[in-house]
DNA sequence: TGGTTAATTAACCATATGGTTAATTACAGC
DNA sequence: GCTGTAATTAACCATATGGTTAATTAACCA
């Protein structure tokens, strides 16, 4: 799946990979800073291929400064991935409107609407 | 990885899925309904998997009338996954504003700033 | 009872993912 | 030119994912 949406999401759908962002949304870090809170879990090479997850998903951008390899967040394909969820939410609270506003043509009772035991439609 | 956020996050990782909740967005759909735009690319069957990743992460609550299942999405997961990156763009925000404040403290200039070739770290 | 439609399950296959250990590259410092 | 540190690559393995076809379940209709 090469589109950028879908590669943004995989590369969201691993807890150390969101630690990992969440890591780097407080301040740019290298790889040993990166992976020390899951060498007890896994191995250096395990986090390498993380990052090249994210990388590859355009969440990180690692510069190079000696030996070391700086990352930094990059929040752009967060805001895609955000702004499809938020269109598909806008989508869904619209067909309740839809469904609002169709319910008030069934029910055209015009007068104090005097109570009722609910159960509109079934 | 039996974490919520982890299993919306791989369900939204596939466009098929995707484009089935953006159908279910606009109102409840079957089975059938939800397949017919895919069915030129895969089989039923390979829906009813896809169905059942977008069920088991919560993403869609599925109904029975007859034969048909009747499918609405539940925006909750899709809240909390949002809610996460807005937190992790609200880290990267406040390390701006961190950098942001000691450049004004190693740069005390308490007059007009008279300009500047930018370049300000490195 | 038998036929049709809706949907799922079973069995299988290829590839992707997430991890390992061991080897390798790249650089700094003496 | 060695030695240590940072990081990646290689080779491998187990399991997960995404798809297939064929069979099955479940409901309606007549």
């Amino acid at each position: 799946m090469p589109d950028a949406l879908s590669q943004t999401f995989a590369a969201l759908s691993d807890p150390t990979r969101r630690a990992m962002l969440a890591r780097l949304s407080r301040g740019e870090a290298n790889v040993t800073e990166l992976a020390r809170p899951f060498l007890h879990e896994m191995s250096l090479p395990a986090v390498t291929k993380h990052l090249k997850v994210l990388e590859k998903a355009g969440l990180v951008v690692k510069g190079r400064d000696a030996q070391w390899r700086p990352c930094r967040l990059n929040v752009a394909p967060l805001n895609e991935a955000e702004s499809w969820m938020e269109e598909c939410r806008r989508g869904w609270e619209e067909s309740f409107d839809r469904l609002d506003a169709y319910l008030k043509t069934l029910q055209p009772k015009p007068r104090g609407t005097p109570d009722g035991e609910g159960e509109a439609g079934k």
